[in-house]
DNA sequence: TGACTTGGATTAAAGGTGTAATCCAGCTCC
DNA sequence: GGAGCTGGATTACACCTTTAATCCAAGTCA
């Protein structure tokens, strides 16, 4: 177990884009942020980049002049963290309530909870191919 | 629209014992979360609750000698903001991804996905002319 | 009534977070 | 070959969070 550490909000942001596309430099992160969120300036990503170093979740290559970014930790383990504390924190720790929540909030379709039944079950492969998100 | 605020961790944990038992003083309070983790210190303690006061989530009145504690803002409005953000930062603002996680992670039954299932016919159309947006 | 206790207010300090500006080294172009 | 660009490192700093300790007022009890 290599205890990851808890993300920051700001760092989620970093990460999903080095998850998605790593091995990626600095420069490409900035732009895929920039791209997002025109707000991001340069110099704080690069500083944040450096703290996710310093925290050991990435980690990086020189290559010729240009750092190559890799993560350290991968997004499941991040995502088990940051799920295992909401679920502690805003609704205590529960699953089903938190479930209720959704399920009411956001309007599951049926046939949503179909396809859970589905993965349930272990008999659906997962309908992958059917409907990649958009964007 | 009152803006709730965000809660850190630990106001939520504070919180959770408010919503649940207000009316309630300080020293019930801290008496509930020394209960639940022996290292909870008093003055700690009041110092949240003070600046809770101070962020417009609680507010207090005067009780005899003691302050007796009220909740401004509802666990339902807290929790609309941290699941919002939660969601947005972990899974990418889509929920299917979320669920099916959980699911996968936490080893829902069948019989979960039923309940689910009930409660969301139970809930149906019903337009309550509560807006929401479509998903 | 004077000391003790109890509860609240104020103050404090260390560490984390968000947001950059500045500094510096190596490459590029005239 | 010197001046500027490009990318990275270092430094800065304000604000927030956590964690208390200290100060103060009012009630209690001997």
């Amino acid at each position: 177990m290599k205890a990851s550490p808890k993300l920051t909000e700001t760092e989620w942001e970093i990460m999903r884009v080095v998850w998605k596309r790593h091995p990626i430099t600095a420069t490409e992160i900035v732009k895929a942020l920039v791209a997002a969120d025109p707000t991001w300036h340069p110099k704080t990503t690069r500083a944040f980049l450096n703290r996710l170093v310093q925290k050991k979740v990435l980690d990086y290559e020189p290559q010729g002049r240009v750092y190559v970014y890799e993560p350290l930790v991968t997004e499941q383990e991040c995502r088990d963290l940051a799920s295992e504390s909401f679920l502690e924190r805003v609704f205590g720790g529960s699953l089903k309530p938190m479930l209720a929540y959704f399920v009411e909030q956001r309007r599951i379709t049926k046939k949503d909870l179909q396809e859970l039944n589905d993965l349930l079950e272990g008999k659906t492969p997962k309908p992958t191919g059917k409907k990649r998100r958009p964007s």
